[in-house]
DNA sequence: CACCCGGCATGACAAATGTCAGAGACCGGT
DNA sequence: ACCGGTCTCTGACATTTGTCATGCCGGGTG
């Protein structure tokens, strides 16, 4: 068995996209592709019925995102491991991924055999990370808001008044404005909504 | 050469899906991809340089969008019938790309070999939008906005203050809290940030 | 223990934003 | 030529938001 191909779980919403990815990997002599999902649910329920050795995951799927399935992988098939592929590196979506025990992460701007090489590297237990994503993350550091200013902050994302925020957080209007405020500052923004933006970027919210 | 096969140029900025789709277009007899580009402008140079009769074009790219590179290719290369392929289908681009003459417009969740299909159908002088896309684009009907209403909301999309939009768009501070006013009250938001995330949704912007 | 530091929370004040009523320009219809 | 409607633009006013000084609590450090 550990000489055989390798099965390989395939994810992403985009059937033009999940088709012709399965249609090159079988290409490859030692690669079997054994599912496709097209949303997180489903990539679970196939990983549960077919037990791959790699799932290779979208980060952006219906449902259930890469790293959530990831996450119940973890637990369910500690076996599998779990290759994210993403259209829009965000650093923060990398933090998580380790963090859920993803064993390779990699833009979809890599060619097809590339990441049929990749497959074969996480399948040997070793982890691959793309440079250019893993220095984002890096230079992106870790995140200086407080628990409470991530939580007031990610309550302003759809541009809420201040009133309902407070609501929402059960704080005095006052206190919400001031973490706000902070988290401005902290983030070098010119304003709450700017904020917002560049704390999603970086993964922060 | 009007029975030869049909010339396809492949423009998308995610090398993995360019080139399983390649891939999977060669097994199709009839269909021959001569190019492929990974952003505006260059797809732009290789319709200049190869001539084809399909270009099939990913919205959003870097340098130019599927729809600009639409319209330069109008008018440089009439005989090049257009269709795009989008992963976000929001409807003021579907109306955005008709008025550039696009022939084509489907989300990437068609399979491969309805693509082949689409691409003959386009080739023969036929239009295709993809049904669902449609029903968005009329259900979300015309833009309720004036021209510097819109033109506003576009200086401040990304958040920055009044002053530096009256700045950009050389008018009066008041003048500009009022287009801002005006247009969120025609579009139902609680303030001028869910005002650009509606209008930006609604393809409007 | 006493001390300091950082996070949490608040209200008061200053600044930015949203709302309003109205004046002039332009266009299509009568 | 006249009128009604819409778009454009403005300043004045009310409301919301951002900033600041301050107090409280808990966790480390000397």
């Amino acid at each position: 068995m550990s000489t055989g191909a390798v099965r390989v779980l395939l994810a992403d919403d985009e059937h033009l996209i999940r088709g012709a990815l399965a249609a090159l990997l079988s290409l490859e002599d030692d690669l079997l592709v054994v599912a496709e999902a097209a949303s997180g649910p489903e990539a679970l329920a196939m990983a549960r019925a077919h037990e791959p050795d790699v799932a290779v995951l979208d980060l952006q799927m219906p449902g259930a995102d890469g790293v959530k399935v990831a996450t119940s992988l973890r637990t369910e098939l500690p076996g599998c491991k779990v290759l994210i592929v993403t259209s829009h590196g965000r650093p923060g979506h990398l933090k998580r991924a380790l963090a859920a025990g993803v064993r390779g992460f990699v833009p979809k701007t890599v060619s097809a055999r590339r990441l049929a090489e990749l497959i074969r590297t996480v399948h040997a237990g070793n982890r691959y990370v793309d440079p250019e994503l893993a220095a984002d993350a890096i230079s992106a550091g870790d995140s200086p808001l407080t628990a409470r200013e991530a939580e007031v902050l990610e309550h302003a994302a759809d541009g809420a008044p201040v009133a309902e925020i407070a609501e929402r957080a059960a704080l005095a209007e006052g206190t919400v404005r001031n973490y706000l405020s902070s988290a401005v500052t902290k983030l070098g923004a010119e304003n709450r909504h700017a904020a917002v933006r560049l704390a999603r970027e970086r993964g922060w919210v």
